[in-house]
DNA sequence: TATGAAAGCTAGTATCA
DNA sequence: TGATACTAGCTTTCATA
């Protein structure tokens, strides 16, 4: 599954990230290419999962999801029926943007984006009533300094 | 600037964050609709800033980024010279995805990601001797439960 | 507003160097 | 392999209802 990348490739996947609307004749130009190998390189990458999907990012201000919570979680529950229902909690919860398993004694991160901080309490007591937790702390967010899904390749 | 969506935008919008490449008659047929008054409202949405950008998602771990550390920041520094240095450093490194200012006793969280451990402490060593930081807690992602763009609309 | 037609581009493929 | 050429289908625009 390791496909090995060249500088080609890297260009590409940079111009990609940057600007997905840009044509195949743009891309080649910019990666000094042609088409033919260019749509080639994406092709594999497609199909090598190196790029995974396409889509556009939308403005969570502008939609009026104005509050952005990371919520540290600590549990005392480490069984596998617990697990498995926390998980697809936070799998069926849209306002759930990020989940991470983490190691050291926080055992959960979340990242939730919510409309306001009542959204945000609606979605905690949802949250806690489906599934037993010991210990939760949420961290609101300020400002969003720096948000990018743009990866370094 | 805040336009108000109706029901056929709401979905357009889903369908665009779900998948990007699909054909405008394909989005049409999907709200009920054609595909003239598709291209219009996707082009307000666009003038309006609600979609932000049109790209691709990569796949972290098939690019060898296989650490993911969030990382909890607390400062004594509060003058703006020292908030315009950190945040120029955190916008200027690339493994730095995302950075939020925070209430409460926490002033920063980042995420970030990196080849390794190995990287990561690179990336701290860097940081912290770019700028003063009273104290770092670095939370390291075992497992990455769930991973969206998708916005609730 | 939605529709349909029309113009100009682009993706994807085939062929050649 | 990479460049060139082709075409089906797409985006974008515009006239019309």
């Amino acid at each position: 599954m390791s496909v090995r990348l060249d500088e080609i490739d890297r260009k590409i996947l940079v111009e990609l990230q940057q600007d997905a609307s840009q044509s195949l004749d743009e891309i080649a130009r910019k990666v000094g290419s042609s088409k033919t190998p260019v749509w080639n390189r994406i092709r594999k990458m497609k199909d090598a999962g190196i790029i995974a999907r396409q889509t556009v990012l939308l403005d969570a201000e502008a939609l009026g999801l104005e509050a952005c919570f990371f919520v540290l979680i600590r549990t005392s529950e480490h069984e596998a029926e617990w697990q498995r229902k926390f998980l697809a909690t936070l799998r069926a919860r849209p306002e759930v943007l990020e989940a991470h398993r983490l190691a050291g004694d926080i055992d959960y991160i979340l990242k939730v984006r919510v409309k306001n901080a009542r959204a945000y309490d609606q979605f905690y007591q949802a949250l806690i009533s489906e599934v037993k937790i010991y210990n939760v702390t949420a961290l609101l967010s300020m400002e969003e300094i720096k948000f990018t899904t743009i990866l370094p390749v």
